[in-house]
DNA sequence: GTACGTGCAAAATGTTTGCATCATT
DNA sequence: AATGATGCAAACATTTTGCACGTAC
């Protein structure tokens, strides 16, 4: 579907940065800081601030169309794929990367049945998802 | 054990500050922040400085004794608990429910190991730690 | 034309740092 | 005595806000 008609759908108003800012943020891999995206679009939008890209993002969320998370060290980060992926959090910068979509998806195939069974009698709940967050460091360096 | 202790196994100084700190940081049910943390432990520590609670939850975060969490709304969180736990999210409500520790665990520690060290390798990264977050509803309501 | 988005700069918030002093080992 | 922790204030980083102007509907 064209940007312009998903933000139509979403009573969203389709200026040029909100439109470019969101095109940014579906093509990125990793997912953007503030900051980061608005260097990224800033050279093609003309026009263009960090309080925008604020905004917009916040109206994005509000929405539906992106997705907030947090991270310990100063800054949230942005990620516009609507549906609930696995990553790996690098521990010395905050970065979180995607698990390619094949590893992502076999990783939570085969989350241990059992437990996930003693965990729906347990909670009283119905489980139909998961997403794994793997904590991890850079395996060459040592900081 | 008594936290004097605990702090010398860490090579960490017994100051009152700390051990104050630390004491309030173990007793509290809720993740504090830095600033609440601050406010509990002022009144009885005497002298304590808002630097001197990050500093001290910086030092015990990096010995294991405490974690650093983070939020999307600006402060970050702390939790004297020193391991990863899962959680379960329902779908209608939004309301995160904490796996009971034991379930958390085995979820963790019985994920595929040759996943994960396809990952290691296709990433470059050392995996050091995990948390799944499972996505459910209700088994008995259909809200 | 109106309602909402934008840019800019300034403020608010949360965290870190530099440095002189003080306490623990 | 030496090493490291503390308090304070100032610096820093990230995010939010107020307001005048501009743009999509």
């Amino acid at each position: 579907m064209r940007t312009r008609d998903l933000f139509e759908r979403h009573r969203l108003r389709c200026t040029c940065q909100r439109l470019a800012l969101y095109e940014a943020l579906k093509a990125s891999t990793n997912h953007p800081t503030a900051e980061e995206l608005y260097r990224v679009v800033k050279p093609q939008a003309g026009r263009l601030s960090l309080a925008t890209v604020y905004n917009t993002l916040e109206a994005l969320c509000k929405v539906g169309l992106a997705r907030k998370m947090p991270t310990t060290n100063g800054s949230c980060r942005y990620d516009a794929d609507t549906n609930e992926h696995s990553h790996v959090r690098l521990r010395e910068t905050g970065e979180i990367r995607d698990l390619p979509a094949e590893l992502s998806e076999r990783l939570v195939r085969e989350l241990p049945r059992h437990i996930i069974a003693e965990i729906e009698q347990r909670l009283g709940v119905k489980v139909y998802g998961a997403k794994v967050q793997l904590l991890a460091r850079w395996a060459n360096r040592s900081d």
